[in-house]
DNA sequence: AGGTGCGTTTTCTATCGAAGAAAAACAATA
DNA sequence: TATTGTTTTTCTTCGATAGAAAACGCACCT
């Protein structure tokens, strides 16, 4: 899990991953490229983005400098995100002359790539997760028996760790060691992040400043359509739990309001955290994409205390329909 | 600013800063003293504390092991802090027999010890707080430009950009670099700041779990009768928000909700960092007193509901009432 | 001029070892 | 046996350093 937890309110200038290290290309590049870091491989992505919103067709010149205004970076990165396009045959080097785009930009490639936080952080944390909620982890640990019982590196443990603080799931003892926080995944730490979402995200929708972002409101209800109308399997929890995420952030976002929307971001965090194995009812995920898709229709009819009051409906619905076989699953 | 953001909701066994660094006696204690850590600082004044709250007397023998359950911590650091004790006079060495009590306690000194997070760090912090306020620092800028300018080490410059980034106020720039929010301590951070509070603590008053810590509320209104009583100075203002803060936490850890909890810390967090140079007027200071004062009678009564408008209106009148000649004072 | 190519400087991050503290194990004493 | 004194082991932090990227600047091309 990457250092930063906050996303931008908006999205485009946000900061990007940068690299951790270097993968010292070989084989995905037999030649001696020189192996593009993160972030010249992020700005590689966002680069096309960028081409397809201008609608640039075959033969535009990527003039460097325009480039790194646009991104907020220096050359050199832009440099190496190009070298990489022209590898992957997007674009074509001409001697002296820079960059040109060859086709038409078609699917841009995942910006997926911006989410992509350190995957090692990423894959300690969820390690650690399914240890803990199986109970595989005592409640107190030093970071040196993580180091050991994961093969991680002590500063990535640490990192993790730290993270795990601030989401008050784990705390540092006085002298040393870690403990788990004895209710990490108890129901009453359920009910709590339900009794503060109840209040917190009506409200959201009731702000003075709220206005709802429309085009997002739209691919967000296609999405849901389209998730509504395949077969569930229990591996389309993960991609139910972003979604929901995404709805829950994105209404934050359109709230105008930088502290409802981080205190949102850190609740999807914390969900994220304790539900990684989620335990969706069929019935409970359709159940809950039609009360998105109310709440998406009265915020469309600008109807926003209907909004907020079926905010408060659907939080409090979700809090009862959570899966009673085990207490730690649930779904908003 | 340390690396500890949440406190725990239980004060008690809340985890101790630990020292960073040591400073190897020499002025302080001429002798070849091992020159205590900070832990070991720490747990001196909780043992004076946890000593008085027993009533012991003079002669009270000091078992280390029952101090090393007390306070969760080996043998070591708990000798560590007797032998401190025993250097100010506060205990008695015996020989095989351990550390008996002298006089009784009286004025525990100070825990505040449990709050001086790394000096290193909060000095940081706030001269970073006070040059951006000045208009001194640009909006852009390296760690290494920070660290000549303040003459700090590269690795407290680190953890203090992440805190502030956590915050919210600072921003890391995709490449190398961070940037300053730029609107900091703009009227709309405020406006945003109280909107989020005004929804938040009155509810924290009305969740169910909610139970008043009396014997708090008692020396917090004592505390602030004492404050009232005093006559204003400028040098008042610190303790004025400190004493602000904790109401304000205090109350939202009777909630028991450790997530209503988590957002009232981290606003007072931010608001420290907003308003370092505070631009109290004398009668803001005392209506807000007297608000407090009413809202604590009202829970204490156990009129919840009215403690809840009392607090909204705090809040509101918080907002209205600051200061029109620097926009960037606000109390509450 | 506007832009690219390319070398130089600066900034950042990762890693490793050493030293400081804490924990744990052991020995000694009342 | 319950505590304290001492030693050993383990954990954590701090500092130095090297190597990778990014920022910068200058020459060159069109």
């Amino acid at each position: 899990m990457g250092r930063r937890i906050h996303r931008d309110m908006n999205e485009t200038d946000s900061a990007m991953q940068r690299g951790k290290k270097q993968v010292t290309a070989s084989a995905s590049t037999p030649r001696g490229a020189p192996a593009p870091s993160r972030l010249q491989a992020e700005l590689a992505g966002r680069i096309l983005h960028l081409l397809k919103a201008q609608g640039a067709g075959p033969g535009h010149h990527l003039v460097e400098h325009d480039l790194c205004q646009a991104f907020g970076v220096s050359r050199t990165p832009i440099r190496g995100a190009l070298k990489l396009l022209a590898q992957q045959g997007a674009v074509e080097s001409r001697a002296n002359r820079g960059f040109v785009l060859l086709g038409s930009v078609k699917a841009a490639p995942q910006i997926e790539a911006a989410n992509i936080q350190d995957e090692e952080d990423k894959q300690l944390f969820v390690a650690i997760a399914e240890a803990r909620n199986l109970g595989r982890l005592p409640t107190q640990c030093t970071q040196q028996e993580l180091v050991r019982m994961f093969g991680a590196k002590l500063a990535t443990v640490g990192r993790v760790l730290r993270q795990l603080s601030e989401m008050g799931l784990v705390e540092r003892k006085p002298g040393n060691g870690w403990s788990f926080i004895a209710s990490i995944d108890s129901a009453a730490a359920q009910a709590e992040s339900y009794a503060f979402r109840q209040i917190l995200e009506p409200a959201v929708l009731l702000q003075p400043g709220f206005e709802l972002d429309r085009a997002w409101a739209q691919a967000c209800r296609a999405r849901h359509i389209a998730f509504k109308r395949k077969p569930w399997r229990p591996t389309l929890a993960v991609e139910f739990f972003e979604m929901n995420s995404d709805f829950h952030e994105q209404l934050a976002r359109c709230s105008g309001n930088r502290y409802m929307l981080g205190a949102v971001q850190r609740q999807n965090q914390l969900r994220s955290f304790l539900n990684y194995h989620w335990d969706y009812g069929v019935e409970r995920v359709q159940s809950s994409i039609t009360e998105h898709m109310a709440i998406l229709d009265a915020l469309e009819a600008g109807d926003r205390d209907t909004a907020a009051e079926l905010m408060r409906g659907h939080l409090t619905s979700s809090k009862r329909a959570r899966s009673p076989k085990r207490g730690k699953s649930f779904a908003a």
